[in-house]
DNA sequence: CATTGTAGCGTTCAATTGAACGCCGTCAAT
DNA sequence: ATTGACGGCGTTCAATTGAACGCTACAATG
């Protein structure tokens, strides 16, 4: 319900490492920036302890060390990251944003195939009534 | 080149009543607000400021008040904004944010059509050859 | 056992953001 | 001419964010 906490930026982009390793230590998160990131081991350290106050993840100490692991689904975050954009850029609708990536933004033809995939099922669920 | 200032979340959502309105002054943006949203007058006056001093909207003084307008191309804002998202949720990949909005978001029957209609015209562009 | 390095915890600090004043000038109605 | 009301400009203030220390506990190594 209690719309997540802010997900700014440089938390996000250590949120995103534990989610997609699965659980990760402050050295793993930190091998895993890009080297030209060049952030701190302690201020690492700080977001991940930020991400755990906020909810997103949880730890639990092995050893000397902790093993920080996502507490929320990370696809849910994302929905909720992509609704919250989605707001503020166009009062909630999908389809300018749709407009937008297609048009604008140069799709490979594999890609175009993927989409009209997509689409074809979309319509062939919409005409079957469910049958749950 | 440099990528533009922070554009946040209050700023926003004045920068884009001006984008509709094409100009505005203070007062006007305040009523264009839902009445729901209770900021005061002088709290709108900063935002516009503020857009005014990161080079968003330009503002000229006209009579006692200030008519703001903007200074960039809203659509190339959006654009700008839109692939920050895109970095910072998918590495700056479309595909992954399409078939989100496409899936797990009920589009209707139209919208499903108007996609189509957009991805035949990509092809047809994609087989013939820039002819400029 | 003493030394060294790593990690945690608490703190700090500047910049940004959300929100709003206060003072002061000006224009309009008494 | 006086009195308001409105708007601009500069300022303020708390919360959040980006980034990093310092101190301390502890574990491994010489």
């Amino acid at each position: 319900m209690s719309p997540l906490p802010n997900l700014p930026r440089s938390e996000l982009e250590v949120a995103r490492i534990v989610w997609r390793l699965g659980s990760a230590t402050v050295r793993q998160v930190l091998e895993e920036l890009p080297k030209t990131r060049g952030l701190d081991f302690k201020t690492v350290q700080t977001y991940l302890r930020r991400l755990e106050a906020k909810g997103f993840l949880s730890a639990k100490r092995q050893g000397r060390s902790k093993v920080y692991r996502s507490r929320l689904r990370p696809a849910k975050v994302m929905r909720e990251m992509i609704d919250d954009f989605l707001d503020r850029m166009f009062d909630g609708e999908a389809m300018p944003l749709l407009q937008h990536l297609i048009r604008d933004r140069g799709l490979s033809e594999e890609e175009v195939e993927q989409l009209r995939v997509l689409l074809n099922r979309l319509e062939r669920e919409n005409d079957e009534p469910d049958k749950s």
